[in-house]
Formats: structure tokens, C-alpha cells, sequence
DNA sequence: GGTCTAGTTGACCAAGTGATCAATAACTGA
DNA sequence: TCAGTTATTGATCACTTGGTCAACTAGACC
């Protein structure tokens, strides 16, 4: 509308904004919503200047998945980090991060991720590399549990893969749904005390 | 290329036509990939001929998507009734055809319809719909065997719900990595043998 | 204050989407 | 055989997408 005076910033600066633009739609709208024209409108600029940051929109999509996943893993990581040395307490805050603190927007992230990683091969590359990231995450902390005799995880990564993956289901459907969180909680809680080989208690003791 | 001899064929045969192949474009390459011409093409028909018969892409799609889904479910359900009354034995072959039987296709359909119902109201509705048959069907079978005394399942659909949802998650993950699925199918049954609090070795042993 | 770098823009283009509609022609039935 | 019904089509529209490029100008620097 307002035909406002051009306004001149350091690449560096205008990079940020349009990135910050894209990932704040991604989280609003969806992956798919991250379009050039889109982003240009939020930052309030041409959409020419788009591309002249950004190459390609694919790369951008790309790149704002990666970055929100991560931030997202190394959330949950801070927390494990933050409840100290036990075992038993890490794992249940690993739980708790891959369900109770997923946030909505950040699990239909996920879902619209694997959607359109079909046309994306950039955005495919990045999915494999976040998943697998969260997976190792995963696997650490049960090891080092197995390691310690706290529980039974003979093979980490397989539990770890098992436990990612139906979470991020759980995860999903209750970003499409509501108010199921609550119970969702305490059924991982019990499924996975059962996997380790642990009195269902022993979680449920630490989970508050 | 080909100016081939048009021909003409009945309303209900062509309509057949124009749904089998966003049927089957579905399953081949997304829900997102259902276009007005990509039909056209595989049909070998003109594509107005398409919305001819289609009043609205995003009706398609959404029907395309429900069919696939109730399909996969009265599949599952089929199996389940042609193992008998044994309620352990239901289970297993639920959890069976949630996992082990899931094509590879259809859980990317199921993603695909969770992204796009975003932006598609039909789908939107069509996919809850579906969703929730799946939680019925499954809150059957525990209902059933909760009642019987073979097992322990006081809230049936909050149950119902956390396996669907969880299985969900481990179906997309193995539709897009590969050679996980084996092992999935363990770790369910030894996680849901101890929500339903009976021994591992009950849900293993009918499983073979 | 003038100059010049380079950030910014408007005007495009090509491709793809759904949808409409008058015109065409294939088959049916008399 | 020959109309008449109607399935089918080509042309075309409006809209969205990513992307290019010469031209413009804001702001720093001398």
C-alpha cells in the first residue's frame, strides 16, 4: 500500500530479518507457508530482495526446519543436562521434552516436514540429519543408563529410534488435537519403564 | 502429442476413471501431487474434464485420502476378526496390521493429509474422521478384552488413542528410512503388554 | 556537497495451479 | 441414415509460485 522510503541495511542485518520472517511463518503457518512473497511482505521489502539473499526458497525452507529442530533439541537437551547425573531422572526428562514441551507449532514443523521433503531434496537431507540427530541424543542417554545398571537397554539406538519415532506421532496428534497430553504422558512413562525393565514407579517417582 | 480419436464413454465409467487415478496418483507420489492435470494426463482425457466430474480438486483429494484410509482400516479390522475371539490374539493382530503391515504408501498419505489439511478444510474433516475410526476400532479390542478379564485396560480409548497415535509416528518414521520395521514390532508389543499389565511372553507368544 | 558503491526495486518471465465455457463430435436411438 | 443428446475439448482466465535483471537511490565516504 504505503509506497514508504527505501530504506538501505547491512546485508548481515537484512539476512537476519528475512531469515527471522521465514522461520517465524514456518512456525505460524507451516513449511509450505514460506514463501518469497510471503517473507517479503513481513520483512516489508520487495520480493526481488528475497531471492537476492537467499538463492533459492527451497534452501531457505531447508534451513529454517533445521534450525527450529535443533533449537528444539538442544532444549530438551539443557533440560536432561539440568536434572544432574541420574539416569533415571534424565530419561524422564528426555520424556517430558519429547512430549509435554513439544510445542504445537513445532511438531506440525515436523509433520509438514516429511510431507514436503518429497519435492525438497535439500529439506529431505536436513530431516534425515535432525532425526537422526534426536535419535543419538536418544540413544545417549540410555546407555549411559544401561552402562550405569540403572536399566536394561542393551541396544540404545534401536530404543531410542523406537521411542523417537512414537513420540513424534504422540507429538503430532496432539498438535492436531487437544488435551490429551496429560495421559499421553503417563502411558510413555509406563511403556518405557517396562522397556528398560523398571518398575513403572521408578519413573513416575521422578517425573514430578 | 498424439491427437488421438477422442472417445466417449459413460458418466459412471469415466468418473471411475478420473477417481482410480488420483487413487492411484495418491499412493505414488502424495496427496500433493493429486492435480487437475496430472489426472487429466494419466486418465488420457482433457482436463477440463477433470473438474467436469470433480466440482472441486480439494473435494477429490479429501475423498481420495478417505478411501485409502477406510480401506487400510477395514483391512486391519478383517484381520483381526479372522483371528477369532481370543482378545490377546486380537490384540497382536492389531498392533500387527498398525505396524508391521502398514504399506509404506499409505502412512506417507497420512502425513501428507496432516500437512496439507492445513490448507484444505474437506481434508481437514475427512482426516479426524478417519482418525477417529482408527481410535474406535482399536478402543474395541480393548474394551473387549478388558471386559473379558484377559487383560487390564480400564480407559479403552485413552489407550486406543495412545497406540494409534504412537504407532503413527513409527509407521511415517519407517516410511521413510527402511529396515527398522522388525524390530518395531517387538518393542510395541513388549511396551503394550505392559500397559495392558499382563506378561511380554503373552503378546510374544500369540504373535508367530 | 558531490560521488560512487551496492542495497533495493519494479517490471518482467516461465511454469504451475484450479476453474469456466462455448464449441465440437461421439454415440444413441428413431 | 441421420438427427439429437451430451460427453468431451480447446481456449482462456485469474492466480500463485520462484526467479531474473536493468534501473533506481540511500547512505557512506571523500
Amino acid at each position: 500500500m504505503a509506497t514508504q522510503k527505501r530504506v538501505r541495511k547491512s546485508p548481515e542485518e537484512r539476512r537476519a530479518e528475512v531469515y527471522g520472517a521465514a522461520r517465524a511463518i514456518a512456525l505460524e503457518s507451516g513449511l509450505a507457508a514460506v514463501t518469497q512473497r510471503a517473507v517479503a511482505e513481513r520483512v516489508g521489502v520487495a520480493p526481488a530482495l528475497v531471492t537476492h539473499y537467499v538463492t533459492r526458497m527451497e534452501l531457505l525452507v531447508a534451513e529454517v526446519f533445521r534450525d527450529i529442530a535443533r533449537e528444539e533439541l538442544e532444549l530438551v537437551r539443557a533440560s536432561v543436562e539440568a536434572v544432574g547425573d541420574d539416569p533415571i531422572e534424565r530419561v524422564v526428562a528426555l520424556l517430558r521434552g519429547l512430549i509435554e514441551d513439544y510445542r504445537r507449532d513445532v511438531a506440525l514443523i515436523w509433520v509438514d516436514g516429511w510431507s514436503l521433503s518429497r519435492r525438497n531434496d535439500d529439506l529431505a537431507a536436513v530431516l534425515v540429519e535432525e532425526a537422526r540427530a534426536w535419535e543419538g541424543f536418544a540413544a545417549e542417554v540410555f546407555q549411559a543408563g544401561d552402562a550405569a545398571g540403572a536399566f536394561h537397554a542393551p541396544d540404545p539406538l534401536a530404543l531410542a529410534r523406537f521411542v523417537v519415532g512414537a513420540t513424534d506421532g504422540l507429538s503430532a496428534q496432539s498438535a492436531v488435537w487437544t488435551g490429551v497430553e496429560r495421559e499421553t504422558v503417563g502411558y510413555v512413562l509406563e511403556a518405557v519403564a517396562a522397556l528398560l525393565r523398571i518398575p513403572a514407579e521408578e519413573l513416575a517417582r521422578a517425573s514430578y
